[in-house]
DNA sequence: TTTAGCACTCAAAGAAACCGAGTGCTAACA
DNA sequence: TGTTAGCACTCGGTTTCTTTGAGTGCTAAA
């Protein structure tokens, strides 16, 4: 529906607009080598894109800055796939290719990395807790009613919590108790143990332990926090570098959503596969209408397992990081399905 | 060497100050109930107090501030203590005596009520890991030639690391394996376990276990990472809200320290038992000149654990954040030693 | 259809004027 | 001798006015 010349208008207000910050006038995009028309006729064509929504002025006779509607056709239709370069692609593969460093440690250095490469704020929601199975249960008593639960997944992801019992348990006893659930529930996704303690633990606990009731409520408890996935941030602070938020006041809204772990896992947790852009009110979340968030998914094995997310401005380097992130997130995957599948 | 009127001067000029955040006038302080002189005496006084070094002006017509040497002097002489409130008691006791919270939710609140209530940014250095001893180590395989370890301490505090060996292992030497360390290491304080690997296992493992270096060289290793105290914070931007650092520069340098959990973990550990002032330049860390830290020590049967500190601009209330960290350092204190000698 | 020309707009930056809170000093007072 | 009233002075902050220049929209010519 926009004209060649439109879109070619659209996309060089948009580029320079991203790399300046300031409302982009006519002269300065007549300049462009790719563009050969004198400011008259751009002013021309702005004044149509304005009519119809991609752009908007700051003041009555200000340059244009995109819409949010702008940008929305920019990122659809019009920005040029950039590379990765070089120099980035190593500042990845270095993260990525630590052998000895754990899961979460390569999670949590990839937000470094992404953060640093974009000088945005990068948030990384760890592997979903919520689909890995159970691959042990141990109980390591502290006192004579407290004890460490620590609940092993298949990923290799360790959950600990302290617990107390309602009355004195012997050694005998508990690792009784331990063994019976670790017969019974291994391989249980962990969302579905509280329900499997009810049909495949209870008549086996029955037979064998004393006040089974009692215990068996103690690890009903234990069981219910294990929704509650890690948040990794990086580059916190990174958004007040960016001219638009040298505001005190605007800026405090967004760094204290950073504080609420659950806000942030709403916010940025993707639920479908693959690349997502969010601009500005897309977000439906007031602090962020000046803010693109972009979303990417990791995965190990075809299993999705998390999601990379940036949030910067809308006025957003839109090229570099989408193809930062595609990259980022492929070779996480790699990575993952590699180390699971050995 | 201060003569009555000039404390009783220097304490209004602090007090003042601290509320308002404005330079004080001679006039401002003449108003007050319990000084009896003219705007002109004051003035007098206030020029000598500033000859002192005790006061400071912004401009050479401009009320008077505090300087750092008059903060110090207000803390260390002047300071009227003050109550904690029945509302400021209620909120902290509420946290500390949630029986069902583990030790490091209790940690992560006792930082989330203080800066609730003070309105500064609350910093609180979890239990040091450093002094406690070594309760149970548990190797958990999770394919071939991976493990997770865990270890717990004798004060229920859980670390997990996953760890490669060079070979696969039968699970009956990983079993051999994890009994002999616990038989040898138990009680052994976490900074002590390399040492001990050498003098306490080695030995042993030679006699029992096939290429024993290899693995003790693993353990070696999972030895290594017990210095990094946990680090949690809360009202981390509360720092914007004071309008002396309402320019966003500024405020970078100080919010980009809390991405480092280690650096944040030297600055405000602190050594010594009990409170501990420092205003200003006396942080010896430029960021911090403007601010005051006050760190406060809270501990088990006498066994220091970590260090509670809030961070907020000279211009600090400190009454009410000393006694509030007082209270609060001394229940959690309180608290944690009933726990354990349960 | 494109472009040159020109009047117009408006934010931003600077300059001038003013205001007022506050000081320092002097002289009078208790 | 210590205290206070009085007054000239200082200087940051605010307001108002002016200037500047980047940018527009419109018109008319190429």
């Amino acid at each position: 529906m926009l004209t060649e010349r439109q879109m070619l208008i659209l996309k060089a207000i948009v580029d320079d607009y991203v790399t300046n910050a300031e409302p982009v006038g006519s002269r300065s995009i007549s300049k462009r080598s790719n563009v050969s028309y004198s400011p008259a006729t751009i002013r021309n064509e702005m004044s149509d894109l304005e009519e119809l929504g991609f752009l908007e002025k700051t003041h009555s006779s200000s340059g244009r800055i995109p819409s949010q509607k702008g940008y929305r056709h920019y990122v659809d239709h019009l920005l040029s796939p950039s590379l990765v370069t070089k120099k980035e692609a190593e500042n990845i593969q270095e993260v990525l290719e630590d052998r000895f460093a754990e899961l979460e440690e390569v999670v949590k250095q990839s937000a470094k990395v992404l953060s640093d490469l974009t000088s945005y704020t990068s948030i990384v929601l760890g592997p979903e807790v919520f689909e890995s199975t159970l691959k042990q249960i141990q109980l390591i008593p502290i006192s004579d009613n407290q004890a460490v639960a620590i609940i092993v997944t298949d990923t290799g992801h360790v959950e600990n919590q302290t617990v107390y019992f309602p009355h004195k348990l012997s050694s005998e006893e508990l690792e009784k108790v331990v063994k019976i659930l670790n017969d019974r529930l291994y391989g249980v996704p962990l969302y579905k143990l509280q329900q499997a303690l009810r049909t495949e633990v209870a008549n086996v606990m029955k037979k064998y332990v004393d006040r089974y009731d009692q215990i068996l409520e103690v690890f009903k408890e234990i069981f219910r926090h294990h929704h509650n996935d890690k948040v990794y941030y990086s580059g916190k602070t990174n958004i007040l570098s960016q001219p638009e938020f040298n505001d005190v006041d605007r800026v405090r809204d967004i760094l204290n959503i950073f504080e609420e772990d659950e806000l942030v896992s709403k916010l940025f947790r993707s639920e479908e596969k693959g690349l997502k852009i969010r601009i500005g009110e897309e977000n439906r979340f007031a602090p962020f209408d000046d803010c693109t968030v972009i979303t990417a998914t990791y995965s190990a094995d075809g299993k999705q397992l998390g999601t990379v997310g940036i949030l910067g401005p809308t006025r957003m380097e839109y090229p570099r990081v989408i193809s930062l992130m595609d990259y980022l997130t492929r070779d996480l995957s790699r990575l993952l399905s590699n180390r699971y599948s050995k």
